[in-house]
DNA sequence: ATGTTTCGTGCAACCGGTTGCAGAACTTCC
DNA sequence: GGAAGTTCTGCAACCGGTTGCACGAAACAT
């Protein structure tokens, strides 16, 4: 067996608050007793139990990060900010997927609660209400979306989308389509948001779509049928899904049609022809989140909800072009 | 504050033992009281404190998840398998990054053992030493790495080199380079003794070379002065990396040179020509692992170290084609 | 020399559960 | 009708730490 406090206190003579006070309070002791304490724990190879100091202390030290999807690709770089983020601050992460399920999604946050001191809620699909009335249990810090009374980290997609749509007027593209993505995602309405408002555009709405690669190769049909030069799409995996299916029916890209995605994902650097499309800060994102998390964590029932804001910006490479004449 | 086992045994007049027991022991509890006792739990919003639970258990229904590098497109599925595939079997994870540190991946595990029942090993960095070391306070299931009194999980990666090697031999190619992985990879050993065993091929071994995209670009000088006419890579992010690389030299895949990769990850999917490669059974592999690993916990001391190969298999797609006359 | 702080440590209760043991109430059996 | 089981519940110790309080010793002030 793994050695205890009390084996500690026993090998060097002391009472067990004061192997805990060496530990948790240094500066309460004295450093002679300290240093013996010390050099017997490392002897014995100790190391404090969390999730029994999390017990009295209230603090597990342990953070929650829930996603909808792990695979992907959007993800993955938030999770590994996040985590490392965390790590250094001594917190682990507990990772989980919710397969887009709402009900999931609670289940998971509730059987969590317990056992971490905040949650990172990525991309939520679960209502602003259950969020909200989950949020008494633990402290939340939302991501992608925006939730009053609540810390939130947005990445700002609609001044992305702004200069998506400034770049391909500029390229001389007038007819416009924008390729939605889910019902009631956040994001998606603050980028039709963002392209209504433009000027001199005449734009075309299509959706809401699978934000999968498939949604956007069945979207090649509806983007041809609209006559359009250019298409803002959603996210990378539909933009390169879309592509894609322009392909299949001989339309070039950038030739005929140009494309621009969201997320900077890897793949769309990988593909050809190179997608252009709008970076989000997902790494910053998910340092952020957790700083506002441990934030929060650290306040108490004080606690001021925050909102961090992170720009966007765009990546020119090969799908988009001038418009054919 | 959240209802405790207390709160509950107060409200419903029965001692916290009859609490407890309804929980984790129902068959003990007279239906009525069972049923009283859930109501008023229910009523109260009681949920189990699976920590407090774990002191005296020693079971923490928790089990770690050790990855070099959680953006790898590589590990995502298997994290998002593993994760629930766990979860079904009423077990969090925990998911850390070590960052390809073998140093940090010590660390993770010594913190993260208490507060696990068992840790889930993916491609470890760490020397086989270190892991036997470890392996005494908390049970492994080892992924991409054969160690001898441990229970493993591996992908025939040998089995699919194979396979690409007949796919390339059967379009004519003789003259065959392997791209070969970081020096201490299991995974890269396996295919060049698969690859050198090979019968009628001239190969080429370079490399070894860093797993990423970039690695392929680099090689792609060397691909191209040791004269051969396919190559295998290590994995699909040097595989694309090289197709980059070629083109940038004006070299044709598969016109002038055949490329198969290794994994399957989602860019080889997406990019263009599509890349050929040998899948893995990443999904697979990390629902086995949680079994072997549970099945490790369920067992205590008396476990029995086992070992799963799982089988692989080539996707042909475009990146290959007969060899140039 | 005495009174007042400061410092270091021990004591014991507590966090939220689990569990071996014992005994009460109720059955079953002869 | 009494002995022997069953079934259900309570008691209390325990898991591995933390922490408010008390107390003795040393350091300081007067």
């Amino acid at each position: 067996m793994a050695a205890t406090i009390r084996d500690v206190a026993q090998a060097s003579g002391v009472h067990v608050s004061t192997v805990s006070r060496t530990f948790s309070a240094p500066h309460l002791v004295n450093p002679e007793t300290r240093n013996r304490v010390l050099a017997i724990a490392e002897d014995l190879g100790y190391r404090p139990n969390r999730a029994a100091r999390a017990l009295t202390t209230g603090r597990t030290h342990n953070l929650g990060l829930i996603v909808a999807d792990i695979a992907n690709p959007f993800f993955p770089p938030l999770i590994k900010a996040a985590q490392a983020h965390a790590r250094l601050r001594d917190y682990h992460v507990f990772v989980a997927d919710t397969d887009e399920d709402p009900q999931v999604e609670e289940e998971l946050i509730q059987t969590l609660t317990k056992q971490v001191d905040g949650v990172l809620l990525c991309s939520p699909r679960l209502s602003n209400r259950a969020i909200e009335k989950l949020s008494e249990d633990v402290p939340f810090v939302v991501v992608n979306r925006r939730l009053r009374g609540m810390s939130t980290v947005l990445m700002d997609v609609g001044h992305g989308a702004r200069l998506a749509i400034e770049h391909l007027t500029a390229l001389g593209h007038r007819r416009i389509a924008l390729l939605a993505g889910p019902a009631g995602s956040w994001t998606s309405r603050e980028m039709s948001d963002a392209a209504r408002a433009a000027d001199g555009i005449e734009l075309t709405v299509i959706g809401p779509n699978s934000p999968t690669e498939h949604g956007g190769i069945a979207a090649a049909e509806a983007v041809l049928a609209a006559d359009v030069t250019a298409v803002l799409a959603y996210n990378d995996l539909m933009a390169i899904g879309l592509v894609e299916g322009l392909d299949e029916r001989g339309v070039e890209v950038p030739g005929r049609i140009s494309v621009v995605g969201v997320d900077d994902i890897v793949p769309g650097r990988l593909t050809r022809p190179k997608l252009t499309t709008v970076a989000m800060p997902t790494e910053a994102a998910g340092r952020t989140a957790v700083d506002l998390l441990l934030q929060l964590v650290g306040a108490g029932e004080t606690a001021t909800p925050a909102l961090a804001t992170l720009a966007t910006h765009l990546i020119i490479r090969d799908s988009t072009g001038p418009v054919p004449s």
